[in-house]
DNA sequence: TTCTTTATGGATCGATTAGTATGTAAGTAA
DNA sequence: TTACTTACATACTAATCGATCCATAAAGAA
């Protein structure tokens, strides 16, 4: 059944993806209603009656960046690949994704909201979320490697993790700063060499 | 010579620790001139007589920073111990000072502007240039140590300077995910075991 | 047509933003 | 004392914040 009412002019999924250029950018709080609309190029009405909230876009532009961007670090889930393929290439993936200058550098989840006004915890805790499952994708993938016998016993899972989770945190940072692609991508030949990974 | 004029009631060095405070927790952008007044317990006219504006006191904030938590990575320039020796300590000191809970964690020059509204790009490239410095002494250790045989040429200076500097900056938002001091310790145990350096 | 539903343009809301203006208090200098 | 300097308390500014209201437009359903 066709829905009724007087047709939306504006291409929501567009509009979306120019709203998770500016959180991307600049993050959630210090990105305005006023940019957010021009950017779209609707006005408050339309906008509220599309996202409800600026918090609320903020979901949808998540979901966005999971499905699409964030993707590079699904391959940690992927059981049918070898633990060490899966984290070299997730940390290969993430370098070069967020080098990239066809759009905001670094992570989206780890740049646009890991600071914020007190009353904007909760929006905080968005990303926090979303960190935390890149981060237990990345441990059951280790352990899966050290139970494959792939990966050395020696060293708990636990400080593995944190360690390929730190460099990997870190690249947004050098990427904001302008560390090139190559060196990010010659470290991580190193680290996957050295560290047993 | 003694100064002139009615005396200032509150105290300015502890002003600015209750700032920076602020300014680390919730970032630039998102901490309020209110907020900081009520911290500092002044009135606006008290504010700008004495720091003249909210980026100028965000300055002597990251002044205050490099004079305070933000020395654990002064022993990067210290020519006088061996650059491994400089590298774990930088490291280790880092671990510990962001995961401390008397303050908030983190490293300030790396949450407090790393995104920001297009306006204040120039209250973002403030703490890229702290990071520069950072970045520059980790990267001189690194030479020093090479030079010195302590370690091996044949990975580039740069690239092992990016790998350490990754880690590093990994930290701030493990510390912020409330990642334990204890996992962040072993990785680096772990990183400094096996890479080399 | 008439009714219902949804989207639009545009004006506007109260609250908050960073920053100022003004008059006065409190010190030193002459 | 008088002059000068600096800091204070208070009130205030223009601009911006996220969000809402209302009349109207544009669609399907009856």
């Amino acid at each position: 059944m066709a829905r009724t009412g007087r047709p939306r002019v504006f291409d929501k999924e567009l509009a979306i993806s120019k709203a998770m250029v500016l959180y991307w950018e600049q993050g959630f709080d210090s990105t305005s209603l006023a940019q957010l609309k021009e950017a779209m190029g609707i006005s408050s009405a339309s906008f509220y009656a599309a996202f409800g909230s600026k918090e609320n876009l903020f979901k949808e532009v998540i979901d966005r960046y999971n499905t699409s961007y964030g993707k590079v670090t699904d391959c940690l889930a992927d059981t049918s690949i070898k633990s060490k393929v899966a984290i070299e290439k997730a940390l290969r993936q993430t370098a070069k994704m967020q080098t990239d200058s066809s759009h905001p550098t670094g992570c989206m989840l780890v740049l646009s909201a890991n600071v914020c006004s007190e009353k904007n915890n909760h929006v905080r805790d968005l990303v926090f979320k979303e960190r935390s499952l890149v981060r237990l994708n990345l441990e059951e993938c280790i352990i899966r490697g050290q139970e494959n016998g792939e990966i050395t016993r020696e060293v708990k899972a636990d400080v593995l993790c944190t360690l390929i989770e730190a460099f990997m945190y870190g690249i947004s940072t050098q990427a904001r700063d302008g560390i090139s692609y190559k060196s990010i991508d010659q470290a991580i030949t190193q680290i996957i060499k050295t560290c047993d990974i």
